[in-house]
DNA sequence: CTGAAATAATTAACATGTTAAGTTATGGAG
DNA sequence: CTCCATAACTTAACATGTTAATTATTTCAG
């Protein structure tokens, strides 16, 4: 390991095998499982649209938020981190940005003021109209390379899988622990 | 805008509608788009293992890691970092981090001191031993509620899907730019 | 009306994602 | 052999993910 000492004995290995699965491992084959698949799919479109919105001076996330703020008039916070799929403390920290930015403007909800209201600016529309091109070219060679057709089956079983999910009783995170490797104090 | 002043008229048009997709916009519908859908699956997965991989001081990815090199002997890596299926640096900072916990153990390659090579520690293979029963039970949870001819779909497409898209050009990041909105400075 | 519980948003703290730059070691041209 | 381009990691810097703690308000029981 560059950076540091103690070169001792050889060994280069390569080991070119991924999933070995050891005589006494019984787990799943590692590099097939579902969150990695669900992961390298989504890398898989990403990387084409990252290099757009960086000319850009956006992040995905804050590309996600504008685009959630064009589709309506205003929304409170907690429903626009609904709607662009961040958590609040993420939202908040962007929010702060954008707006410095001028690209979005927030307001407080006269009838409740712990709440406040977010909407998007003239100039967060238009860097929205700049964007938006690139964005749906993109989406047309995903589309076309993958097929129209599969692309659709493929979101409706995303949709349908994340319902079923969604049925199952919530993770918490209190009711299997056993404390066995000291890494928790 | 709680935490903020200028507490000005009113509004609580709270917005209940997702993509009202305004009259001069014709972008695909927000919500539905392809990464949203992806990432939306996989913390549907990702909600139900990450609470047990906390309270056993794990995150998500050193499990990854983890897992990874108990699939073999040793790894060089930057294989390691595409078994893992992380970037460089952020792998480079979570090793640090495993191997003062006594998780993981690195080595440098004699015959090329730029290199380092990984394994896993029989500590980390007991911490394996101890997650792996909590980590398979959720997994056939899953299984069992979407289905495991669905799953075994929804993974045969996701992974079409990526080797369909792997025939695309590089994105690069220069081809497409226009700069007009200043960040690209 | 008062004070505890609940709610909305933010801040804090730590880990990773992402791109750029830096460091050490190889390898090859001349 | 020397110098430079490359390669393999690591470090740096900034943005977000994630969970816990705080702050400001509102709600509601009593």
């Amino acid at each position: 390991m560059p950076r540091r000492t103690t070169a001792t004995s050889r060994r280069a290995s390569i080991a070119t095998q991924r999933d070995a699965a050891g005589p006494g491992e019984p787990m799943r084959a590692f590099s097939r499982s579902l969150p990695m698949a669900l992961l390298r799919a989504r890398e898989a479109v990403m990387r084409h649209f990252r290099p757009t919105l960086r000319r850009h001076g956006l992040t995905e996330q804050q590309w996600r938020i504008l685009r959630a703020l064009s589709s309506v008039d205003d929304v409170e916070v907690t429903e626009l981190a609904r709607m662009a799929y961040l958590l609040g403390p993420s939202l908040s920290r962007i929010l702060r940005d954008l707006e410095a930015r001028g690209l979005v403007a927030r307001r407080a909800v006269a009838t409740d003021l712990r709440r406040g209201t977010v909407s998007i600016t003239a100039k967060g529309r238009n860097l929205i109209a700049t964007v938006a091109p690139y964005s749906e070219s993109v989406y047309a060679r995903v589309a076309d390379r993958y097929g129209a057709a599969e692309l659709a089956r493929l979101q409706a079983m995303l949709a349908d899988f994340e319902a079923a999910l969604a049925t199952l009783p919530d993770p918490d995170g209190a009711s299997e622990a056993d404390g066995e490797d000291g890494s928790d104090g």
